[in-house]
Formats: C-alpha cells, sequence, structure tokens
RNA sequence: GGGCGGUUAGCUCAGUUGGUUAGAGCACAUGCUUGACAUGCAUGAGGCCACUGGUUCGAGUCCAGUACCGCCCACCA
C-alpha cells in the first residue's frame, strides 16, 4: 500500500500539525499499551518523568524546552522498539496557585478571609478548571506525545493517599516531628516557607548602632554614664531582645560579661553573654540578642537558655509585648523606635550598610524569622541515602557538574518545614486532642480515636495546615503509578529511566523525590537526571512578564510551526546550560523544514515513469548504483551514527547538528544535485535511472525517521507520501528506527573529490568573474585510480561546473596548457582553458599570488615540523606520515603555481 | 565568604581521548527568475580561540594564576 501523493507547493505547518496530531491520538500510539503502540515488550521500559507544570500558569519557553526535550527522548525510545511510558500530570502548586487566585479575588473586591475555607477551595477547583485544559492543550501544541490515558494531577485522590501514607510512615518511624522552632515567616502569604522559598536579595540598608545602659548593681537602676553600644540593622527588634552578647575573648567587654543592661521602651534588664557567633570586628562587637527573630539569636538564646519572645503579630506588625508600638507596621515601628531613641541621646550613629534581606520567593514579602509550630521531616538519614545513590551511579546526573551541588546540600542539609498556613493543598493528616496527644493517620476518614488516649475521632481536632507543595511532588515518580499499592504499573515503570527537568529544581524537586522514593520504596526514584539549562532572551536575561521579553510558544507556533520551535530549542541547548533564545532561531528551524518539504517534492516529482505510482518500497539495486549512490547511502550511515551518538550521550544538539549539516548540505546540496544528472540522462539503462530514484527515496525516509523525534509534524506528513515497505506501520510516530549501515570509506573520499572539483571549477569562474551562466571548457588531468569515479560522474561535474566540452587526460603531458584558469582540487587537477582573453586577467593573477603565499608559509611550517628529530622521534607514526604527505602535497601545489604564474 | 559555569568570526554557538589549514547558522559582500525550495542557489570576506605563565615534539583543547560576565550556596548583627 502506498500513500502516494501530490503535496501542496509550499510549506505551510498550520495547514497540517494539529490534524496529525489528530491522527496520533486516534491511532493510540502514545500508551506503551495502546493499541497501535509497536512496542517490543522483551525490551526494557523506557520511562521519562517530567515535572509536572503548575496548574496556574501559562506555557512558557521553560515549559516548551521541557517537552520538546522529554518528548524527542520518548519518541526516540518508541521508534527503538521499546515500551514507553511518559505521564502528564499537573502540579497544584499550592502557593503559587493561592498567590495567583487571591489576586484574582482581590479584582473582584473578595478576600480569602471573605470567602472563608471551603468558599475559597471551591473557588479553587473552578479556577483550575479553566487553566488545566488550557495547560494541557498547550502540551497537545507542542507534539508531546504523553500518555494521555495516565493523567495524574497531585491533588487527585492517588495522590492525597500517597502523601498521608508517606507522612504517616514517615511519623511512625521518626522521620516527621511537629516542634515549635524559628521558621521562615512571610507575611504577606502569611505562612512559613521552606529556606529554598527565601531568596536573598542585596539591599541598601540602614545599620543603627544604639545604647544599652548598664545597670548600677547597687541601685538595679540604669546608669546614665555608661552604655554598651551595639549596632543593628533590624531596630524594632530591640523589643524581643533577652541578651547582649560579645566575644568570649574580646578584652574590651571581658569585665561587662555577667553585668546587666537595660532594653530601652520595654524596660527590660537583660544579661551580656559571651559567646563565639559574636565577630568582634563587626560593629561594636558588641550584638543584641532576639532568639525569636533572627537564625543566630536562636542558635544563641539556646545556647544560652534565654527566655524567646515573640514581638512580631503574624501580619508582620508589633504585638503587645511592644507596648506603645503595639499595633505598628514593623517598619513604622522601626523609624517610630529610631526617632525615640534619638530623642532620648541613644542613637549613637546610624549609616548606610549593603546587605543581604530574604525575601518570599513567591510574594517578594521580606521573611520574618519567628517561632512557629510546624512539622519537620528530619533530612539527614533521607540525604545520606540519596547521596548514596548518586555516588555510587545507581542514579546519574547530566551534567556530572551538577554532582558537586548535589553532594554539597545533601551534606549540609537542615529539616525540612514542611507544613503551610495555606488552604490550597494536602491537609496534614495529623489530629490533636485536647491533652495534647498527637495521631497521625493515613486513613482517608481520620483516626478512629486518639492513638494516645483513646478518644472518640469526634473530640479530636485536624492540623488545619497543609503540606508544602513539593511534597506531593516529592511522591510524584511512584504516587502517580498506584503506590502505596503494589500496582503492575509500579513494577514495571519503577523507577524511571530519565528524569529531566530544570536545574533550577534541583533541589526543590529532585532532591525530595530522591530522598522520599528511596525511603519509601526501597529503590531510586530514576536512573539519570537530565537537567538543561534556563532559558533566557537575547541579552542573557531571565525571561519574566513584567519586564516585557517573554516568547509565548503558542505566537512562535502560530508564526513558524511547533516544529520550527522545538527545533530552535534543541539547536540551542546543552545539558545544564542557559541559552539566549531569539527569534531568528525559529526562521532557522521553519526553513530547515521548508528545505526538507522540498526536497520531498523534488523527489515524489523525480519518480521514473517506470516505477508506478502505487510502487512498494524497493531497496535500490546496487548492481545499477554508481558512486552517488553508494556516497548517499554512506552518508547516511554516516547520520545514523552520529544521530544514535547524540541520542545515547543526551547531546541533542548535536542531533540537531547533524542532520541539518546531513539534509541541507549533504543530501540536498549534493545528493538531489547529482541525482539529477542521472535521473536525465537518456544514456543510462532504466535500471540505473530507478536505483538512483530507489537511493533519493530510501535515503529521504532514513532521514525522516533520524529527525522525527525533533520535528515530529513535518516528518510525519512527509513520510505519509512516500512509498513505504510493506513492514511498515501507518504512522511515522511508531516507524522503526534506521538500523545502522555500512560505511564505504573509499567512494566517500572519491566523491568528495569529485566536489572539490566542482567547488575549485566554481570559486575560478566566480573570482576571475566570469558570467554564471557560461559553459566553458574545462580539461582534467584524472589519475588512473580515480578515472571510474570521474568518468561516471562526468556528466555531473560538467552540469554543476557549467563546464562544455569536458575532457580529461591521464596525466599532464597530453593536458591542455596555454592560457586559461588552472584549478587544483586535492588529486585532480583541471584547465578551463578558454575563458574568452588570452591574457590571464589580473583578477585572475591575484588569486593565485594569494594561493601561492598561502601555500609557502604552508609548506614552510611542514618542512620545520618534519625538520624537528623530537617530533620524528616522539610523534605517532601515522601523524609523522601525514605530515610528510602533506608536505609533498604542498610542494607540488607550490610547484604547480609558479610555473603558472611564471609563464 | 565558599563553589560552579562562561569568555572561540559582528551576533548565537560547535569544537569528540592534545595531532595537519579552528567550523556552522544568522548577519555581511558579489553574482544568480539554473523547472524541489528566493523560507532558495553559488561564491566570498571575516578569528592573537579573554589574558599571563607552565607541561609537551605539538595546546582552542591539559595544569596554575589573573581579569571580566553569569549562577548557586552561606547565621557578619
Amino acid at each position: 500500500m502506498s500513500r502516494t501523493r501530490e503535496l501542496p507547493r509550499a510549506y505551510v505547518p498550520a495547514d497540517f500539525e494539529g490534524a496529525i496530531y489528530e491522527r496520533w491520538l486516534e491511532a493510540d500510539v502514545f500508551a506503551p499499551d495502546g493499541k497501535g503502540s509497536r512496542a517490543d515488550d522483551t525490551k526494557p521500559p523506557f520511562v521519562i518523568i517530567q515535572p509536572p507544570p503548575n496548574i496556574t500558569g501559562a506555557l512558557h519557553l521553560g515549559h516548551a524546552l521541557t517537552s520538546t526535550l522529554e518528548d524527542l527522548m520518548i519518541r526516540h525510545a518508541r521508534m527503538t522498539g521499546r515500551p514507553t511510558l511518559w505521564l502528564p500530570g499537573l502540579d497544584h502548586a499550592s502557593i503559587a496557585a493561592q498567590y495567583v487566585l487571591d489576586r484574582i479575588i482581590a479584582a473582584e473586591g473578595e478576600t480569602r478571609e471573605g470567602l472563608g475555607r471551603e468558599g475559597y477551595l471551591e473557588r479553587m477547583w473552578q479556577f483550575i478548571n479553566t487553566t488545566r485544559e488550557v495547560m494541557l492543550g498547550q502540551q497537545r501544541r507542542m507534539g508531546a506525545s504523553l500518555d494521555w490515558t495516565r493523567l495524574r494531577f497531585t491533588m487527585d485522590e492517588g495522590s492525597s493517599r500517597a502523601v498521608r501514607t508517606a507522612f504517616a510512615r514517615l511519623y511512625r518511624e521518626d522521620l516527621a516531628y511537629r516542634t515549635e522552632t524559628l521558621v521562615n515567616w512571610c507575611p504577606g502569604c502569611r505562612t512559613s516557607v521552606s529556606d529554598l522559598e527565601v531568596l536573598p536579595t542585596e539591599e541598601r540598608g540602614t545599620l543603627w548602632t544604639i545604647r544599652y545602659h548598664l545597670i548600677d548593681p547597687r541601685s538595679g537602676e540604669p546608669r546614665t554614664d555608661a552604655w554598651l553600644s551595639v549596632a543593628t540593622t533590624r531596630p524594632e527588634t530591640i523589643l524581643g531582645d533577652t541578651a547582649v552578647a560579645v566575644h568570649p575573648s574580646d578584652a574590651r567587654y571581658a569585665a561587662l560579661v555577667g553585668r546587666t543592661v537595660r532594653i530601652p521602651f520595654v524596660e527590660r534588664d537583660v544579661p551580656i553573654i559571651a559567646d563565639d557567633s559574636v565577630d568582634p570586628a563587626f560593629g561594636t562587637g558588641a550584638v543584641k540578642v532576639t532568639p525569636a527573630h533572627d537564625k543566630t539569636d536562636h542558635e544563641t538564646g539556646k545556647r544560652h537558655d534565654l527566655p524567646m519572645l515573640t514581638v512580631l503579630a503574624d501580619d508582620a506588625t508589633i504585638n503587645e509585648i511592644g507596648v506603645g508600638y503595639a499595633g505598628l507596621d514593623r517598619y513604622a515601628a522601626r523609624a517610630a523606635i529610631v526617632r525615640d531613641l534619638d530623642a532620648r541621646g541613644d542613637l549613637e550613629s546610624e549609616r548606610p550598610h549593603e546587605m543581604l534581606i530574604g525575601r518570599c520567593q513567591r510574594s517578594n514579602d521580606v521573611i520574618e524569622p519567628r517561632l512557629k509550630t510546624q512539622w519537620f521531616v528530619r533530612t539527614a538519614p533521607l540525604a545520606a541515602a540519596a547521596l548514596a545513590a548518586t555516588r555510587d551511579g545507581r542514579t546519574s546526573v547530566v551534567p556530572p557538574r551538577f554532582e558537586k551541588v548535589w553532594e554539597h546540600w545533601m551534606t549540609s542539609i537542615h529539616d525540612w518545614n514542611v507544613s503551610r498556613q495555606l488552604w490550597w493543598g494536602h491537609r496534614i493528616p495529623a489530629w490533636y486532642c485536647p491533652d495534647g496527644h498527637v495521631t497521625v493517620s493515613e486513613l482517608e476518614g481520620g483516626p478512629a480515636t486518639c492513638a494516645g488516649c483513646e478518644r472518640p475521632a469526634s473530640e479530636l481536632t485536624q492540623d488545619p495546615d497543609i503540606f508544602d507543595t513539593w511534597f506531593s511532588s516529592g511522591l510524584w515518580p511512584f504516587s502517580t503509578l498506584g503506590w502505596p499499592d503494589a500496582t503492575e504499573d509500579l513494577r514495571r515503570y519503577y523507577p524511571g529511566t530519565v528524569l529531566e527537568t530544570g536545574y533550577d529544581i534541583i533541589f526543590f524537586w529532585v532532591a525530595r523525590m530522591m530522598m522520599l522514593g528511596i525511603h519509601l520504596t526501597g529503590d531510586i526514584p530514576f536512573r539519570t537526571v537530565y537537567l538543561h539549562g534556563l532559558v533566557k532572551d537575547p541579552l542573557g536575561k531571565r525571561m519574566s512578564k513584567t519586564k516585557g521579553n517573554v516568547v509565548d510558544p503558542l505566537e512562535a507556533i502560530a508564526e513558524s510551526g511547533a516544529d520550527a520551535l522545538r527545533f530552535a530549542l534543541v539547536h540551542g541547548t546543552s545539558p545544564g546550560n542557559d541559552q539566549k533564545f531569539r527569534s531568528e532561531r525559529l526562521d532557522d528551524g521553519r526553513n530547515f523544514a521548508n528545505k526538507l518539504w522540498n526536497a520531498t517534492r523534488f523527489v515524489l516529482g523525480a519518480r521514473p515513469a517506470t516505477v508506478p505510482v502505487e510502487a512498494v518500497r524497493l531497496s535500490p539495486d546496487p548492481l545499477h548504483s554508481g558512486p552517488a549512490e553508494r556516497w548517499i547511502q554512506s552518508r547516511v550511515a554516516a547520520a545514523i551514527e552520529a544521530v544514535d551518538h547524540g541520542m545515547a550521550e543526551l547531546q541533542f544538539a548535536e542531533v540537531t547538528r547533524t542532520l541539518y549539516e546531513a539534509i541541507w548540505s549533504e543530501f540536498c546540496d549534493w545528493g538531489l544535485e547529482l541525482a539529477k544528472v542521472r535521473l536525465a540522462d537518456s544514456s543510462l539503462s532504466q535500471a540505473e535511472r530507478e536505483a538512483t530514484w530507489w537511493t533519493l527515496v530510501e535515503a529521504l525516509d532514513r532521514y525522516l525517521r533520524l529527525l522525527h523525534p525533533v520535528m515530529p509534524f513535518v516528518t510525519e506528513e512527509l513520510w505519509a507520501s512516500l512509498p513505504h515497505a510493506p513492514q511498515d506501520p501507518e504512522h511515522l510516530i511508531v516507524a522503526a528506527w534506521p538500523a545502522r549501515g555500512q560505511r564505504d570509506e573509499g567512494v566517500e573520499t572519491e566523491v568528495a573529490g569529485i566536489i572539490d572539483l566542482v567547488r575549485a571549477l566554481r570559486n575560478a569562474r566566480a573570482e576571475a568573474g566570469i558570467e554564471a551562466a557560461a559553459w566553458l571548457p574545462v580539461d582534467v588531468v584524472v589519475p588512473a585510480a580515480r578515472m571510474a569515479t570521474f568518468s561516471s560522474m562526468g556528466r555531473a561535474v560538467e552540469r554543476l561546473a557549467r563546464a562544455r566540452p569536458l575532457t580529461h587526460h591521464a596525466n599532464r603531458d597530453g593536458a591542455a596548457s596555454g592560457a586559461g584558469l588552472e584549478v587544483v582540487a586535492g588529486e585532480l587537477e583541471a584547465r578551463i582553458t578558454t575563458i574568452g582573453d588570452a591574457t590571464l586577467p589580473e583578477r585572475e593573477r591575484g588569486r593565485l599570488e594569494k594561493e601561492l603565499a598561502e601555500a609557502t608559509t604552508l609548506l614552510a611550517a611542514a618542512r620545520d615540523r618534519l625538520a624537528n628529530e623530537s617530533f620524528l622521534a616522539r610523534a605517532p607514526s601515522a601523524v609523522v606520515a601525514g605530515a610528510r604527505e602533506r608536505e609533498a602535497e604542498l610542494a607540488e601545489m607550490v610547484h604547480r603555481l609558479r610555473a603558472r604564474l611564471g609563464a
């Protein structure tokens, strides 16, 4: 059966991309167990784990890159016959989603509190039901061949059950615990966030030096004439100070340790303590200690058993402890306190100060460290197991350099604050009884009774908090396969083959999946971590809506096609490295698709009349093939080798470069041009012309297969128009990946010689300013060893170099001499014998002189090298032999050029 | 304060275990209505491979250092 048909004249992606995706869906080829799948179940499955995109966001180029790379891998694996699983999904993105929805309802005049928890969640489900289709539609438009039968969401029941089970297990194993400690508090989001969600930003603040008056031990009252100066960037925190610390070996303050100072406004007397954490060289060398609002101070406080006074409310206003400042916003309080300190003469100095301020990744609010009772996951043992997996190679990271940051992070990891004071997400499955007992249960309806005192469920209260969104993401590789049940999918598709994602979420996501996956399932979640870089704007800046430098993938697709976008993204990527994306890249991709389109049109149109339209694919007959046909076959084999290598090494840009070069510069520029000559040569037999045509068909077929993972639409469309072999499937997407063919080094060298000759002749003509269309007589000296190829390809040389008549001689004795243009191309040398003018034009003389100068320099360098005893003694013999050959070649060239110029 | 990456043509990037003359695309110049393609064809110009030393017969490639750019990590108030 053949689907040979006429292709439209112009390549217009919009005309067919959508329809092709529908065809794939209909053929049911995406799922490993789909009815159109041609997977060989005896082969190991190939499983890609994709980062489920946030349900709120629109697809940006980063998603497009992710989709493209993953689709490329899955399509390649599918064509090699492996069962493939690429599971689609969406992440509920708790804090990010709330942030977005809060703004939406704010625009409607609503608030989170106004809607209430139930109402708010209802509104959230409504919201994501509209965004989810957009997100999924965008992936389909990219051509992503995801197994839609397994679509999952991190808030679906399977995920919920996995979350509850995982947490209950961690709790039972003492790997999850609840405690009051210092956390990162975002006053805007009204929740704690993990260390990773705090972005240190460089800002110019103020360093104030203030005086704490020493208490007179006799009177118990502060002395007006004796004080200790401390420096602070956050004067409002003095309200919570419970000590002043100095370095133990600081002689200036040694006598003061153990004495007491009075904190202004709150009129609290606090001790002066000695602690190693103090840097005597900074500020005054004395530090105010606020254990409830500073990380270092918190540690100091614990060491010295200091009271920890929380002075901030959840909204970052000063609470009742702050007496006269209570109710003021933190910054208003700061200003007021500075003013009041100054008024009472206790503000010693103030100066600008560059510092790092932690801001919320989501809302950009300044994070306040503060005490909260929160759930934590004990990470040390989990991290040790994750680290062991990368160290012993069970999981490898591409590019390997990321293993270093991985090591560092895993070895200096802190416990993970997993509870969030938000509404949208998985509720923490912990219940508390009035007596303070904690019950953690994986049961959907919660525990029946208190674990500590057997009180009934009705007397228990569930923790109002939810999980950090990354907790459920961390279970993704196995929660999506049915865990905690021992499902067939889990047995078959876990661990995954490749986790592909951006390096920016290596800690957020990759690390958590490794830690949780290994612990909960007993096996690594994936064998390879492939990290791609960020897609940036042409100036190397991060794309962001506020900067207005974002490229919308859907617009790019509308303009140039999904294939062009995919090509552009893959062409510019290399593992772990960012790429600057410029829209010219889209043109490259579109032009390439167009080139392929037209090459296919040509091949279809060049079908010899003796081959029926509905012909079944034949292999080119080797007996009737010439050197050009063998050259094409050998170059196709070379391309297969290179693409296989690129795929195996995950060097996908190498794949696109190889194919671009092979299809455009080799197949189209030379393969088709050489074939045109033979197809039109009436002196050849019918069998010979058919062999040429089948060679083109076969080459095209191979190239389309190789390119399909990168540019699935145009290749699918074009492949459908080619004659197929009986064993070929209906769709390219499930066609077999090409097997390596035999290289023919001999024919590659000889045809390269012919190509060089044509190029040299064209060059000489152009340099001499000869009219492009003119036919000029050319005489070529052809060594005996090159004669067969030359005579077989003579007509091609004639046409491509516009050489007519084309004559040849076995040696220079009989060759033409006198005026004309001399051309040297490797072992072939040629002379354009008539150029209309008997004298050598000045331009031509100039060209030859330049060539002579170059050749002379190179010859001198070559001779120097050969005169070097060490080189001869130490370099490998092949290199020396090559140098000798080179020297001889150059000497010959210099000789010929001199003769020519001297004539 | 630690760590990582980058620096190759005007721009964006390749450059495999060190080995002849460092490549591509875009842009540029010149010439082409050559029946697949002007989304094209042909030809060409354009590089002290950031800098300084070292190893080597030989360095864009390996080593050490320097500069600039970018990123990650980090409890100097």
